[in-house]
DNA sequence: GGAGGGCGTCGAAGCGCTTCGAAAGAGCCT
DNA sequence: AGGCTCTTTCGAAGCGCTTCGACGCCCTCC
């Protein structure tokens, strides 16, 4: 392996000099640089990652704890997983990826060994068993979801409460009174994750504002569960006429069930999903939906990041403003 | 931060001696152990990654290279991930993600740089560019996937030429003689991945063998794509009764679209799918289908890893059989 | 009773890099 | 011409850990 100080003997300089070259912290004369370049090219140099971590105190890697459950928004993790990768390699800094259910230990683990410089957390729970320790860390730490408390915390997420409200908003609007709520699985409220019991805040407070009835029903993922949830739904309210969908995979298997039943859409009912815009626009029906903003919410995250990482940027929750989209899926309530 | 020296201090020990502790690697009385690790707990000490890494040249972590498209299979590599980053931690190492965009760059990068001990591949391409390197580097890799030339590489994979064998098998033994397959979307063979290619050659192979028509269409994801695909198929060809899905997320649209159609599954028509058994199980007819044992390949391809990590092992390809599960999708050809 | 051999521990030398202070030279002013 | 500043480069220390050789001790065996 290449070390710097091959290079610096071969580019007929001092080690120093070519750490400067690299790191642009001094100033280097054009013709030093350009010899200690074209040395670096012709050795194929890479600075060792774990020497230079020792001597800098920085790893220039980002922590990024994911669930790794199945049983929600694979899809949406991955998209937002996948932003997180993308930003963060085009700020210079790697990703490492641990797992949700590691839990505190793998925090404690991070900040005590200098794994990485800074953590993204994802699926927090509104009472995490997390955030104390992260709290204390000397490593800056961003959340992709909303705690109850945010005291000394960044997080970024999209306004799940605004969310939950646009949705109830968009069906009273269109003469519906009668709302049903396909929702997570219930383990997903059992963990008290904090964007599913939002939505469903911002659901219930928009319902009663605007005096129109909502049926809350969690719902497992799957084609069975949907269909038994759905069953249950028209038992228990058969003039309903509006459906939120929380759970992507949800989605498909109602449109599939409604058509089974002879309910046209939108014509008899309307659907309103809470997903990604290319889940809403590769349904059986192109949906109405308020988007999930994956990538944008995996790229502030990083930046906020590497903000805090500069020493710029204070604590702070930021809440993306949701959008509803208006497509096929939607429309007036029949009389 | 802790440092070693504190805890030996703390330990009224040397430095080498709580190193040894931790390592195992000399023999240490009880007695010292005991205050060493006393003083660990108390002091809340976590070695330095980066300095341990310098001075073992190990960094104990493992990059998975991964595909962040979102044009395929994406509960597969989430689920292969999951496995992979649990089974890494059961072994005591950390898994760095890198974009399979990265390409060659990422690879020099982990193999110049000492950031990783080893690397796994994902999304292999048949003729892969990241190959050439992979042999060179000092580092063991696995491929999670097939490349054409296997020489000097470790592989896992499923044998997807056996498992396209398999489904048109069993659907020529329940007398099919008009086979249809819903491929992958076509920018994956335009890749030339290597599982897509061989999945097809099974199928072909098997077709021939058994004297029954077969007819493949690559397909996009979504409903609409998938509705343009399957009028396409019965255009062509009528008689259709068979149909091998290769491409998740179009098995639930199809299911629909046949039900839209009138044709009854299984009696009217048959059904096989290649996907996860979570897939098969939750869509709205129980699927026949081949497992894609994510899980086990993640799994795999770590135990492959730590094992050239630790000198055993040799370079070898391994392909998983594939094992068909018949459920409520398939039955006797109608007549 | 002295030689030989384990066992348990220590000290010191790095691993490859960053970074601080200082030296060496060049250019300018008085 | 001497002193000053500014730029460019160098040397050395040190980041926290692993690991090798060596040392001291106690036990065993002839």
């Amino acid at each position: 392996m290449v070390t710097l100080a091959e290079v610096a003997r071969h580019a007929g300089v001092s080690a120093s000099t070519v750490s400067y070259v690299l790191s642009g912290k001094r100033s280097i004369s054009a013709g030093t640089r350009e010899r200690v370049e074209r040395s670096i090219q012709e050795l194929g140099y890479h600075p060792n990652a774990g020497a230079r971590a020792l001597a800098s105190s920085k790893s220039n890697v980002i922590a990024l704890m994911m669930p790794l459950r199945t049983d929600m928004y694979v899809p949406v993790m991955m998209e937002i997983a996948v932003a997180v990768a993308t930003t963060a390699r085009g700020h210079g800094y790697d990703v490492l990826l641990l797992t949700r259910e590691e839990g505190p230990a793998a925090v404690r683990r991070v900040t005590g060994s200098g794994l990485a410089d800074a953590m993204i957390l994802m699926d927090v729970e509104l009472d995490d068993d997390r955030l104390p320790l992260l709290r204390e860390a000397p490593q800056p730490a961003v959340l992709i979801g909303l705690p109850a408390d945010t005291a000394g915390l960044t997080c970024v997420d999209l306004d799940f409460v605004a969310t939950g409200a646009l949705c109830v908003e968009h069906l009273a609007g269109l003469g519906h009174r009668d709302i049903a709520v396909i929702g997570e699985a219930p383990a997903v409220y059992e963990r008290h994750t904090g964007f599913a019991e939002r939505t469903l805040e911002g659901l219930r407070a928009k319902a009663r504002e605007l005096d129109v009835r909502l049926l809350h029903r969690p719902c497992e993922v799957g084609y069975g569960p949907t269909a038994t949830t759905l069953a249950r739904i028209f038992d228990e309210r058969p003039g309903t006429t509006g459906f939120v969908v929380q759970n992507e995979s949800a989605v498909e298997p109602l449109l599939g069930l409604l058509r089974l039943r002879g309910r046209a859409v939108p014509e008899d009912v309307s659907v309103v999903a809470v997903c990604s815009d290319q889940v809403a626009l590769q349904a059986s029906v192109r949906l109405t939906s308020v988007s999930l903003p994956a990538d944008e919410m995996g790229r502030r995250a990083v930046s906020r990041i590497v903000a805090k990482l500069e020493g710029r940027g204070a604590d702070e929750v930021e809440l993306l403003t949701p959008k509803l989209t208006v497509r096929a899926s939607s429309g007036p309530a029949p009389d």
